[in-house]
RNA sequence: GGGUCGGUGGCGGAAUGGCAGACGCAGCGGACUUAAAAUCCGCCGGGGCAACCCUUGUGGGUUCGAAUCCCACCCGACCUACCA
């Protein structure tokens, strides 16, 4: 056995161990509290780089400090299977995307054991499997039974590059890219199948207050959602057509001097007259075109085009014309709106340009009732003028009368809208789960029969360079005979988002394939229920917040559905969440090939040894604020494990007894050291518990630090010794779990010390016997007294009072006043 | 435009109302070595011989006391956006 710290020598071997062991294999234990603890996993791109270590080591140090404090941990690692990549590679090497994705997974396997994780690779769970997509497919299914799973024709987005339609969740940006790509989307009419999430807008809105997650997902997530209350009136066309609108102002409504409807409306050509027929017809073509290239920044130039029609503002008769522009959006409430200028700044911008009339039907906060400069938007200051009835109503609390009067004279109703879109999941891609849909020319829409999924991918799928799913083109896969009338048909050729597969994995690896090779039924459970029960929901999540309103809200829906179904008896699928940040290259730039600046993980751990790795991730700074890999400061973890090495193997040799006979036992430093382990361990503790790794580790350096100070003292293999090399060799377990396993054994243990209590920190004997109590004139620090804990005041005043620095500093004034907090500081103002 | 988070030594960061700069990196000095590396010990915000003074993006405020709380501004990161 080497005698100096070879983490290549150490960490294989306790890898091997702890796998030949089972160390980490899970059983549900109804006599320990369970945590289920999950981190995003991976999507098998062949190669793991530095992001999954920063996203993986931290939240599995988490998992063991639970382990370690008495958990029955469940902490899952699975593979997100499908995907273009896949399908690229396929098209660009001639191999099928089963095997580049299967090679692929092997290799990330090796990688991912380097790490030294507890992960449960008994519940791996590979979503490209036809045993796991089955299950994807019936949850399809028993959607579309449902009534939540629907096809529906419609503007979608497009990504050309990705050759496929997108949901409204996976369109980034200003310039409306696809998330994947990078390429602009485009727009398209096309025949989708979506799922009904806004069914559960509300719930996935006001849930948020029940879940410990982070507040900037559950800003963006209720951004996302986008609830605004208002009303939605009724305006008319001069032809008689309705034309409703939504509106958060309904105190404005005799305001309303224009409408102007989205140019994709509907009613445009309703209502356009021949005379400005040309017009509304280049101005539509335009906006169209626009609208595949972008529609550009908010501050472009407000445009539009009369289209020679009038509207009647239902609240006064009025006959207003109506524009069409592109500031209005097909996409977000009605498409059409009415315009008040002088309470609306979009508005305002267009009436002055287009000289409208702009009717102030609000004061200003001051009474003014004259012309504005700007669209005057206050809820809250000023009241309601030249609006009928309703003259001299305060502004605040109008909204809700208008509302009221509105109803009472049905001319419109209170309305709640939403921003939110249903979920687009139809994919023109061969590698994903395939939409067990058929359609017969004789009975429409046939959802494959139960008993009959999984819909298998083709094995000698041919890939052609035009981008185009093969399934397409696929004879074999494409007929089918109806399920009911037994007639020639087709099936869907669309595959499922890969959202949905992510969107229920955490069940999936409660029990993976579950039923393999069963034929399944409508009334199935899809996991083993009484490990569900014992597992579920999960109890800490972990992973990047770039899926913030992707994945984190669709498998929030995906589990209110489930729950709607019976499937499970919860609300929420994790109860807390944290989101770690991202770790840069070297020069503080996001780590890429082509900036050059990639640290590749492998080297590192050749190097100095995946402990070294661990920690000096979690050594950085906070979890969640990421930051630049720095080339040198990886030493400094490093030399820490050395120390400790040094510290914990040179005391095992020494095999010298308890105290040399030279030497007497020393308490007043048996007491310092005692105290110091004491502080160290609340402190680890307390860091860990609340992803604090920065900290706990500069804590466990300041101990063996405190361990060197003190080794060539007497307290040298006292119980007291042993007893802080212990706990500072149980305490780095979570980070460094292969040094800490050997070192433990080196120090004639023969169990693992992943199989150990956490050890308890005492408040009493971390307590400090002595307190400095910093003694202040007008703030400023002039001298120290160190006193016992729990001095009372009044001695404290007058010991500072007495110190000669003190005195030297008053220089014959009195105190005009003296603050004292006991057992931190005395402050003498005079 | 709106929202969220942040701004502290040469660098990563610690301290969330009570001694600013824990821990680490880099740097400097010393020990060991023929020498270097490694290791160990010490120093390490700025000014000043010193007593002391200055110092947490800027300016105000609250307080006996502010990196920390409040107001305004500047800078940066991320998210979001003609959302009616």
């Amino acid at each position: 056995m080497s005698n100096k710290y070879n983490p290549a020598e150490i960490e294989p071997k306790w890898q091997q161990i702890w796998a030949e062991q089972q160390l980490y294999k899970t059983v549900e234990d109804p006599d320990r509290p369970k945590w289920y603890a999950l981190t995003m996993l991976p999507y098998p791109s062949g190669d793991l780089h530095t992001g999954h270590w920063y996203a993986y080591t931290p939240s599995d140090a988490a998992a063991r400090f639970r382990r370690m404090n008495g958990y029955n941990v469940f902490f899952p690692i699975g593979f997100d299977a499908f995907g273009l990549n896949a399908e690229n590679a396929a098209i660009k090497h001639g191999i099928h995307p089963a095997k580049w994705t299967y090679a692929n997974i092997e290799r990330m396997r090796g990688q991912l054991r380097r790490m030294g994780a507890m992960w449960s690779w008994e519940h791996e769970a590979v979503s490209c499997d036809p045993e796991y997509y089955k299950w994807s497919q019936w949850f399809f299914r028993k959607f579309y039974d449902a009534g939540l799973a629907y096809r529906e024709y419609a503007p979608v987005d497009f990504c050309p590059t990705c050759n496929t339609t997108l949901a409204r969740e996976q369109v980034w940006g200003d310039d409306r890219h696809c998330e994947r790509c990078g390429t602009p989307v485009i727009k398209k009419n096309l025949e989708q199948w979506k799922f009904r999430i806004t069914k559960y807008a509300d719930e996935l809105l006001d849930m948020l207050d029940q879940i410990d997650w982070p507040e900037r997902v559950k800003v963006m997530q209720t951004n996302w959602i986008g609830r605004s209350y208002g009303a939605a009136v009724v305006f008319r066309t001069e032809q008689g057509d309705a034309l409703e609108i939504f509106t958060t102002r309904p105190d404005t409504l005799w305001g309303a001097t224009f409408m102007v409807l989205a140019p994709e409306h509907p009613l445009v050509d309703a209502i356009t007259t021949e005379e400005h027929c040309a017009e509304v017809e280049a101005y539509k073509e335009q906006a169209a075109r626009l609208s595949e290239i972008q529609r550009g920044a908010a501050d472009k130039e407000k445009t539009g085009v009369f289209t020679g029609g009038y509207a009647i503002n239902p609240v006064n008769g009025e006959r207003i014309p109506i524009w069409i522009a592109d500031y209005v959006m097909m996409g977000y409430g009605t498409g059409a709106i009415m315009a008040v200028p002088a309470h609306d700044a979009r508005d305002f911008a267009f009436a002055k340009k287009y000289g409208l009339e702009i009717r102030r039907v609000i004061t200003g906060p001051d009474g003014a009732t004259g012309p504005l400069e700007e669209a005057y938007d206050s809820k809250d200051t000023g009241e309601m003028i030249n609006s009928g009835p309703f003259d001299g109503t305060p502004v605040a609390g109008a909204v809700a009368k208008v509302t009221e009067w509105l109803e009472a004279n049905e001319l419109g109703r209170g309305a709640v809208n939403y921003r939110l879109r249903d979920w687009l999941i139809s994919r023109q891609r061969m590698w994903g789960a395939p939409i067990p849909i058929i359609y017969c020319p004789n009975c429409g829409i046939v959802p494959v029969p139960y008993e009959d999924l999984p819909v298998l991918l083709p094995d000698d799928a041919e890939f052609k360079p035009t981008g185009e799913s093969p399934l397409k083109y696929h004879e074999g896969f494409r007929n089918v005979k109806c399920p009911e009338c037994g007639g020639d048909a087709e099936r869907e050729t669309d595959t499922m988002d890969t959202f949905m597969c992510s969107s229920w994995y955490q069940y999936a690896y409660i029990s993976p394939y579950w039923k393999k090779g069963e034929k399944l039924k409508a009334d199935d459970m899809p996991w083993d229920k009484a490990a569900g029960d014992y597992w579920l929901p999960v109890d800490q999540y972990t992973g990047g917040i770039e899926h913030a309103t992707m994945h984190l809200l669709y498998t929030r829906f995906f589990t209110k559905a489930l729950r709607d179904l019976g499937i499970v008896n919860f609300d929420e699928p994790m109860l807390r969440l944290f989101n770690q940040g991202m770790i840069l290259g070297p020069d503080g730039e996001k780590m890429s090939k082509s900036r050059g600046n990639v640290i590749n993980p492998d080297e590192v751990v050749d190097r100095y040894g995946a402990d070294t790795v661990r920690g000096y991730l979690m050594f950085i700074g906070p979890w969640d604020q990421g930051g630049p890999w720095d080339m040198q400061a990886i030493e400094g973890v490093h030399r820490f494990l050395h120390r400790v090495w040094a510290v914990v193997t040179e005391d095992a040799q020494l095999e010298k007894p308890l105290l040399e006979a030279n030497r007497a036992p020393d308490p007043a430093q048996e007491r310092a050291l005692e105290r110091k382990l004491h502080q160290a361990i609340l402190k680890v503790t307390d860091d860990i518990q609340n992803f604090r790794f920065n900290t706990a580790i500069a804590t466990l350096m300041e101990l063996n630090n405190y361990l060197y100070k003190v080794r060539d003292a007497s307290v040298v293999n006292s119980a007291t010794w042993n007893k802080a090399v212990r706990d500072l060799i149980l305490m780095m377990a979570p980070i460094f779990p292969h040094i800490a396993d050997e070192l433990w054994h080196r120090q004639g243990n023969t169990s693992s010390v992943h199989k150990q209590r956490w050890p308890i920190g005492d408040p009493e004997k971390a307590r400090e016997e002595e307190i400095t109590v910093v003694v202040q004139i007008n703030g400023k620090v002039r001298d120290k007294l160190m006193m016992a804990p729990g001095t009372p005041a009044a001695t404290l005043e007058s010991e500072a009072l007495r110190l000669s620095n003190v005195v030297k500093w008053l220089d014959g004034r009195s105190p005009r006043k003296v603050v004292v907090v006991p057992d931190k500081l005395v402050n003498i103002v005079v």
